[in-house]
DNA sequence: ATGGCTTCATAGTGAAGA
């Protein structure tokens, strides 16, 4: 079983490179994030052409989430229960037997903004959300970009990453409080390259030089993680035209 | 150098991303 989570960056944009890749790639469940636009306008048709269901919660402009499977999602959920939210960050559903959770987490701006308040209070919320669902489900996979480098390693200049958004001890402990939970870092779980990345700045040729952040994430319950077999980050859409800024990452599982 | 790019909403610039 392969799945994926991918920042798109606007799905009406990243359309071509989604469905080239979906095709090349034939994962079980692709959670996207940042599809930035309405339901009404969300691209079903060109998903069904190829074989893949899709369940989603758009809005305008900014955020929306969406889960793509080869498989009929069941017991679908948009949302959280546990944080009130306009935003549209949220949506999960039971794809062969696996509880698939696609999250698209605050970015917080910077550390002295409403902003990232707002991060901290969805992340406590995140945490009571994915304690429910792990009593509610057994096998959990919580996909999606955290907006969080757990580690210093994680960062291609972690000095001067120290102590600001994406990298403060206040997000690592949201983070850790998560995986305390009992769900593991699949890429973590094997030897990995150094320097190994998930989101590049558009800016300063920020992807050929490699200075990248790793923010996306799969997480895994633990009889998940027992069956992972592998756990990659697929550069190649990063290379094409017009790419998004963040890579897929790819989960295999027996 | 507090910018740099990219997207969206909008019709010249501004917000937001990370």
């Amino acid at each position: 079983m392969k799945l994926v989570t991918w920042n798109v960056n606007s799905l009406n944009v990243r359309l071509p490179h989604v469905i080239d890749w979906l095709k090349a790639h034939q994962p079980d469940a692709l959670c996207l994030q940042e599809l930035k636009l309405e339901d009404i306008k969300f691209p079903l048709a060109a998903i069904e052409e190829i074989g893949y269901n899709a369940v989603f919660e758009g809005q305008k402009t900014y955020n929306g989430v969406a889960i793509l499977s080869r498989s009929r999602p069941e017991d679908v959920s948009k949302g959280m229960i546990e944080f009130a939210d306009e935003q549209k960050r949220v949506i999960a559903a039971t794809i062969d037997g696996v509880r698939v959770v696609c999250v698209y987490i605050p970015n917080g701006q910077s550390i002295d903004s409403d902003k990232y308040q707002y991060k901290l209070k969805w992340l406590d919320g995140l945490a009571q959300y994915m304690a429910r669902t792990i009593q509610e489900y057994s096998d959990v996979a919580l996909l999606g970009d955290y907006n969080i480098a757990p580690d210093d390693r994680d960062v291609y200049d972690p000095k001067a990453w120290e102590g600001q958004v994406l990298c403060s001890d206040a997000e690592r402990a949201a983070y850790q409080r998560i995986l305390a939970l009992g769900m593991q870092d699949s890429f973590r779980l094997f030897d990995q390259p150094e320097k190994s990345y998930t989101w590049w700045d558009y800016r300063m040729n920020g992807f050929k030089r490699n200075l990248g952040m790793r923010i996306d994430h799969v997480l895994l319950t633990s009889g998940l993680a027992a069956n992972c077999m592998e756990v990659s980050i697929d550069l190649a859409p990063r290379k094409l035209e017009r790419p998004s800024d963040h890579a897929p990452v790819m989960a295999t599982l027996r």
